[in-house]
DNA sequence: GCCAACGTTGGC
DNA sequence: GCCAACGTTGGC
Protein backbone atom coordinates (compact mmCIF):
# COMPACT_ATOMS: atom_id res chain seq x y z
CA UNK A 1 0.00 0.00 0.00
CA UNK A 2 1.49 3.33 -0.84
CA UNK A 3 0.78 6.67 0.68
CA UNK A 4 2.62 10.43 0.59
CA UNK A 5 4.26 10.89 3.87
CA UNK A 6 3.39 14.22 3.67
CA UNK A 7 -0.41 12.72 3.96
CA UNK A 8 -0.32 9.68 6.25
CA UNK A 9 3.12 8.08 6.89
CA UNK A 10 4.42 4.85 8.66
CA UNK A 11 5.23 7.17 11.96
CA UNK A 12 1.64 8.03 11.57
CA UNK A 13 0.37 4.68 11.74
CA UNK A 14 2.57 4.02 14.14
CA UNK A 15 0.95 7.00 16.29
CA UNK A 16 -2.36 5.54 15.60
CA UNK A 17 -1.83 2.10 16.00
CA UNK A 18 -4.84 1.12 13.16
CA UNK A 19 -5.93 3.20 10.78
CA UNK A 20 -9.35 2.84 8.07
CA UNK A 21 -7.56 2.95 4.30
CA UNK A 22 -10.16 5.35 3.13
CA UNK A 23 -10.01 7.49 -0.15
CA UNK A 24 -8.99 4.76 -2.28
CA UNK A 25 -11.60 5.65 -5.63
CA UNK A 26 -9.51 3.37 -8.03
CA UNK A 27 -11.68 0.52 -8.90
CA UNK A 28 -8.51 -2.05 -9.30
CA UNK A 29 -7.05 -1.13 -5.61
CA UNK A 30 -11.15 -0.74 -4.77
CA UNK A 31 -11.14 -4.52 -5.86
CA UNK A 32 -8.06 -5.63 -4.69
CA UNK A 33 -9.27 -4.25 -1.23
CA UNK A 34 -12.36 -5.80 -1.12
CA UNK A 35 -11.95 -9.39 -2.46
CA UNK A 36 -8.53 -10.38 -1.93
CA UNK A 37 -7.17 -8.72 1.31
CA UNK A 38 -8.01 -10.87 4.39
CA UNK A 39 -7.28 -10.45 8.55
CA UNK A 40 -3.59 -11.44 8.80
CA UNK A 41 -2.65 -10.42 4.94
CA UNK A 42 0.84 -8.50 5.61
CA UNK A 43 1.38 -5.10 3.87
CA UNK A 44 4.68 -3.50 2.48
CA UNK A 45 3.91 -0.01 3.45
CA UNK A 46 5.41 2.00 0.61
CA UNK A 47 6.31 6.07 0.50
CA UNK A 48 5.43 7.62 -2.64
CA UNK A 49 6.73 11.28 -4.20
CA UNK A 50 10.22 10.58 -1.86
CA UNK A 51 13.33 11.31 -3.56
CA UNK A 52 13.39 8.18 -3.79
CA UNK A 53 10.73 6.46 -2.39
CA UNK A 54 10.44 3.38 -1.50
CA UNK A 55 9.27 0.28 1.16
CA UNK A 56 8.92 1.67 4.58
CA UNK A 57 7.51 -0.93 6.98
CA UNK A 58 5.10 -3.51 7.31
CA UNK A 59 1.30 -3.15 8.37
CA UNK A 60 -0.78 -6.29 8.58
CA UNK A 61 -5.15 -6.37 7.20
CA UNK A 62 -7.09 -5.98 10.81
CA UNK A 63 -10.53 -5.60 9.44
CA UNK A 64 -11.79 -7.02 5.67
CA UNK A 65 -13.74 -4.69 3.25
CA UNK A 66 -16.28 -2.24 4.38
CA UNK A 67 -17.69 0.28 2.78
CA UNK A 68 -16.07 3.75 2.95
CA UNK A 69 -18.28 6.20 4.30
CA UNK A 70 -15.93 9.21 3.00
CA UNK A 71 -17.31 8.45 -0.54
CA UNK A 72 -21.02 9.55 0.07
CA UNK A 73 -19.78 12.86 2.71
CA UNK A 74 -19.94 15.76 0.54
CA UNK A 75 -18.01 17.46 3.31
CA UNK A 76 -15.28 14.72 2.81
CA UNK A 77 -12.39 15.34 -0.44
CA UNK A 78 -13.48 11.78 -1.38
CA UNK A 79 -17.62 12.47 -2.00
CA UNK A 80 -18.23 10.12 -4.49
CA UNK A 81 -22.27 11.01 -5.62
CA UNK A 82 -22.69 8.39 -6.94
CA UNK A 83 -22.02 6.14 -3.87
CA UNK A 84 -24.82 5.87 -1.03
CA UNK A 85 -25.39 3.80 2.34
CA UNK A 86 -27.54 1.69 0.05
CA UNK A 87 -25.17 1.34 -2.74
CA UNK A 88 -21.68 1.63 -1.96
CA UNK A 89 -19.54 2.14 -4.47
CA UNK A 90 -16.07 2.16 -2.77
CA UNK A 91 -14.60 -0.03 0.07
CA UNK A 92 -12.11 0.09 2.51
CA UNK A 93 -9.89 -1.74 4.93
CA UNK A 94 -8.56 -1.29 8.26
CA UNK A 95 -4.68 -2.21 8.84
CA UNK A 96 -2.34 -2.04 11.85
CA UNK A 97 0.82 -0.76 12.56
CA UNK A 98 3.11 -4.04 12.43
CA UNK A 99 6.89 -2.21 12.23
CA UNK A 100 9.14 0.03 10.52
CA UNK A 101 12.15 -1.64 9.03
CA UNK A 102 15.94 -0.03 10.27
CA UNK A 103 16.47 1.42 6.75
CA UNK A 104 13.99 2.62 3.80
CA UNK A 105 14.31 -0.17 0.50
CA UNK A 106 14.20 2.24 -2.17
CA UNK A 107 12.39 1.76 -5.66
CA UNK A 108 15.93 1.99 -7.14
CA UNK A 109 17.08 -0.73 -4.66
CA UNK A 110 13.91 -2.55 -5.68
CA UNK A 111 14.89 -2.13 -9.55
CA UNK A 112 18.73 -4.06 -8.98
CA UNK A 113 17.00 -7.14 -8.54
CA UNK A 114 15.70 -9.68 -11.45
CA UNK A 115 13.68 -11.61 -8.48
CA UNK A 116 11.71 -8.39 -8.51
CA UNK A 117 11.02 -7.63 -11.65
CA UNK A 118 7.52 -8.52 -12.46
CA UNK A 119 6.72 -6.73 -9.32
CA UNK A 120 3.31 -4.52 -9.84
CA UNK A 121 5.25 -1.86 -8.33
CA UNK A 122 7.88 -1.56 -10.95
CA UNK A 123 5.68 -2.15 -13.60
CA UNK A 124 2.10 -0.36 -13.03
CA UNK A 125 3.24 1.98 -10.73
CA UNK A 126 0.39 3.90 -10.38
CA UNK A 127 -1.49 1.68 -8.18
CA UNK A 128 -2.17 2.83 -5.00
CA UNK A 129 -2.73 -0.83 -3.79
CA UNK A 130 -0.68 -3.70 -5.36
CA UNK A 131 -0.79 -7.19 -5.11
CA UNK A 132 2.54 -8.52 -3.83
CA UNK A 133 3.66 -12.31 -4.46
CA UNK A 134 4.93 -14.39 -0.84
CA UNK A 135 8.18 -14.73 -2.74
CA UNK A 136 8.48 -10.45 -3.63
CA UNK A 137 6.68 -10.39 0.46
CA UNK A 138 9.82 -11.91 1.50
CA UNK A 139 12.88 -10.82 -0.74
CA UNK A 140 12.08 -7.52 0.64
CA UNK A 141 11.89 -7.91 3.99
CA UNK A 142 15.22 -9.68 3.63
CA UNK A 143 16.77 -6.91 1.86
CA UNK A 144 15.67 -4.73 4.87
CA UNK A 145 17.20 -6.28 7.40
CA UNK A 146 21.05 -5.65 6.04
CA UNK A 147 22.77 -3.50 4.51
CA UNK A 148 22.66 -2.10 1.16
CA UNK A 149 25.87 -2.41 -0.68
C1' DG B 1 7.57 21.69 -10.82
C1' DC B 2 7.51 18.91 -15.06
C1' DC B 3 5.53 15.62 -17.70
C1' DA B 4 4.54 10.69 -19.17
C1' DA B 5 1.35 7.22 -18.19
C1' DC B 6 -3.00 6.07 -17.65
C1' DG B 7 -7.79 6.22 -15.86
C1' DT B 8 -12.25 8.63 -16.38
C1' DT B 9 -15.68 11.44 -18.59
C1' DG B 10 -18.82 12.83 -21.89
C1' DG B 11 -20.10 14.46 -26.67
C1' DC B 12 -21.15 12.43 -30.72
C1' DG C 1 -19.14 2.43 -28.23
C1' DC C 2 -15.39 5.47 -29.81
C1' DC C 3 -12.13 8.60 -28.65
C1' DA C 4 -10.57 13.36 -27.48
C1' DA C 5 -10.22 16.06 -23.52
C1' DC C 6 -9.22 16.22 -19.05
C1' DG C 7 -7.59 14.96 -14.36
C1' DT C 8 -4.48 12.43 -11.34
C1' DT C 9 -0.44 10.00 -10.04
C1' DG C 10 4.15 9.73 -8.98
C1' DG C 11 9.12 9.28 -10.52
C1' DC C 12 12.36 12.35 -11.65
Amino acid sequence: MKSEPEAYSIDDLAGDGTTHWDGVRNYQARNLMRDEMKVGDKVLYYHSRLRPPGVVGLAEVVEEAYPDHTSWDPDSNYFDPKSTPEEPRWFMVDIAFVRKFDRMVSIDELKEYPELADMVLLNRSRLSVQPVTPEEYEFIVALAERPHE
